[in-house]
DNA sequence: GTTAGCACTCTGTGTCTTCGAGTGCTAACC
DNA sequence: GGTTAGCACTCGAAGACACAGAGTGCTAAC
């Protein structure tokens, strides 16, 4: 693909899609040659402009408007016309001057990276908390509210924390609440979440627990407990979007609000990044979602220690600023799991 | 102010609201009349409709534009024109279908409630979560995580949970955590939240306590899981305001996601409710938040027992529509007080 | 292969006109 | 005196039109 381009036509498709970067305005020949020094006429640049249409790296809105990157050339560029910088010092110190704040819950910290991922690109910020699943049983505590109503709280490893109100079918004596958390914790150390659940299963059917009150209450509780909350995402800076001049239309706009309501397509989305090694790139089309037809979505998943807990991005237009918000994706990425991992 | 209105007028006026409720166009003499089956002419009504200007219930746009009710008029309409029906049966039991989930955590249930409101009005869902401050200690906890990192539990009665994740000085032993634990609980039970900082307080100064590590340990980390956090609001179907026809304007709409955007204020705002017996409704300018200038707030207060918890309410347009918003808000109110009550 | 020149296309803008909805006023009516 | 019909007037929305500007594609010359 790329070697079908001479050196030439790459810089000015380079250069149009810097153009287009900053103005959100469809480019002209002219402008081309003004802008990037370019020792050519705007009549050859006019030749090449049409070559690179041809081949579907351009397009005109119409007869007489300038062209546009699509989205393969936006492909092409962040793949090998970019030269992806170092983070800039400035937003590093921000980014960390953010995280500065004091000790924390795990779902503020998410958040925060959010707000923070928003606040330096000017885009979306997005993070997919992690998996539940994924994480390693720590403790269960159970305290007793008022009546039957029972408050089962599980941690992770990692910090995170899930809570439940449950009915339980007859009243329960705090210190028989001690004893069933003791049993648990004993029963269900280190394993993951998914092992435990499938722990508690087979403890179930088993004779000696099923005679067991407490034991069989306790399982019954925690299993309650278990069951598969919704995976939290956190986005913030939605109004950024409205700062875009390709979206300051009212149908487009309400589409891009419409999107991120649905939360489940924008998880399954960001979910395929999990696998990635660091920082993935969905521009466009290529997301799949039609109503983010606009929006190119730049991802990086985080860690505590060799394990992926989940993902964080951008979202913003197509024509977004690649070179800035990459590296603040990767180092924000990166910071987060410094702070979730057994630092 | 009522009674400088004849019967007339009254009429006349509740028929523009409503009208314009439905349209958000501005009403004509010519629709009144069509429309309410009244047996006047529309030149009679022009005359009615222009004391009603005159008073400051209505407003032109322009000369040939029919007119607007003013917040004036709203007013004297959700306080003497406006019969509140009692709730809709259907919506009734949608709002307990969805409360109908599984048990789950507070936030959830506060969240749902938020969704509740948005997707039964058609506008915005808005809970803002207990002050934690308010409520009773029940319960804290401590869980080892790795290294010198603690994961805090604090557990109120009525099941609202805060977690906070707090550095050691030194690496503690899990016994020691629990007999730490165990010694908050006993001194802090049954105090409210604001009791307990000052308990700890004054604890700290106890000699005898001074001089023990263990304890002196347990109060200082209780002290970091104290702190005062943001109060939480949850707010959903941001997206039903981009149906209102009269926000089909971008700029507008910049406006109102940037007042969404600062919590704070809004909080300010919903906090005023709380002492409120029942519904309260702010209407337009009188929120006195400049950007929500166009906006109405119906809120509501919600308790457990006796004991006031928080706010929740819905957010639409000045013009909408209250007959059917006003029941809503207030189930809602009485359907979570006894969702989070001892029931 | 590159460029200058030129005709052509298309949009955005400003101006003008027309149309319709609605008002305010006056005079007549009950 | 309140009510109504009639009428002139106002204002905005929408359509028609011309014009300028930006950009293209093609051709012919360099």
């Amino acid at each position: 693909m790329v070697d079908t381009l001479t050196e030439r036509s790459r810089q000015i498709l380079e250069a149009i899609i810097e153009d287009y970067i900053r103005t959100a305005e469809p480019v002209g020949s002219r402008s081309v040659t003004r802008r990037h020094g370019l020792t050519l006429s705007p009549a050859t640049v006019r030749n090449v402009m049409s070559d690179l249409e041809e081949l579907g790296f351009l397009a005109s809105p119409h007869t007489s408007a300038g062209r546009v990157p699509t989205d393969k050339a936006f492909r092409l560029y962040v793949d090998s016309l970019l030269q992806v910088r170092a983070i800039d010092e400035e937003q590093r110190d921000e980014i960390r001057r953010h995280y500065r704040g004091q000790g924390r819950d795990v779902a503020d910290i998410l958040k925060e990276t959010s707000r923070i991922l928003s606040s330096i690109s000017h885009y979306i910020g997005i993070v997919v908390a992690p998996r539940f699943t994924a994480n390693i049983f720590r403790q269960i505590e159970f305290v007793k509210l008022c009546g039957r109503r029972i408050l089962t709280i599980l941690v992770s490893e990692s910090g995170v924390v899930q809570n439940r109100i449950v009915e339980s079918d007859g009243e329960i004596p705090s210190e028989d609440l001690v004893r069933m958390s003791n049993y648990l914790n004993a029963l269900l150390k280190g394993l993951s979440i998914s092992e435990v659940k499938t722990r508690i299963f087979q403890e179930m059917e088993n004779d000696k627990v099923r005679y067991d009150e407490l034991m069989s209450r306790a399982l019954k509780l925690s299993e309650q407990t278990l069951d598969e909350p919704d995976t939290e995402v956190f986005i913030e800076g939605q109004v950024n979007i409205l700062e875009q001049p390709e979206f300051a239309d009212v149908a487009k706009m309400k589409e891009i609000f419409r999107a991120f309501e649905e939360k489940g397509q924008l998880i399954t989305l960001l979910d395929r990044c999990m696998d990635a090694e660091r920082v993935n790139i969905f521009i466009g089309s290529e997301n799949f979602l039609n109503r983010m037809n606009h929006l190119s979505v730049i991802t990086a998943p985080y860690a505590s220690g060799r394990n992926t807990l989940g993902v964080l991005g951008v979202i913003g237009p197509t024509r977004m600023g690649y070179d800035r918000v990459i590296p603040i994706v990767d180092y924000t990425a990166r910071m987060l799991s410094e702070l979730l991992g057994s630092g």
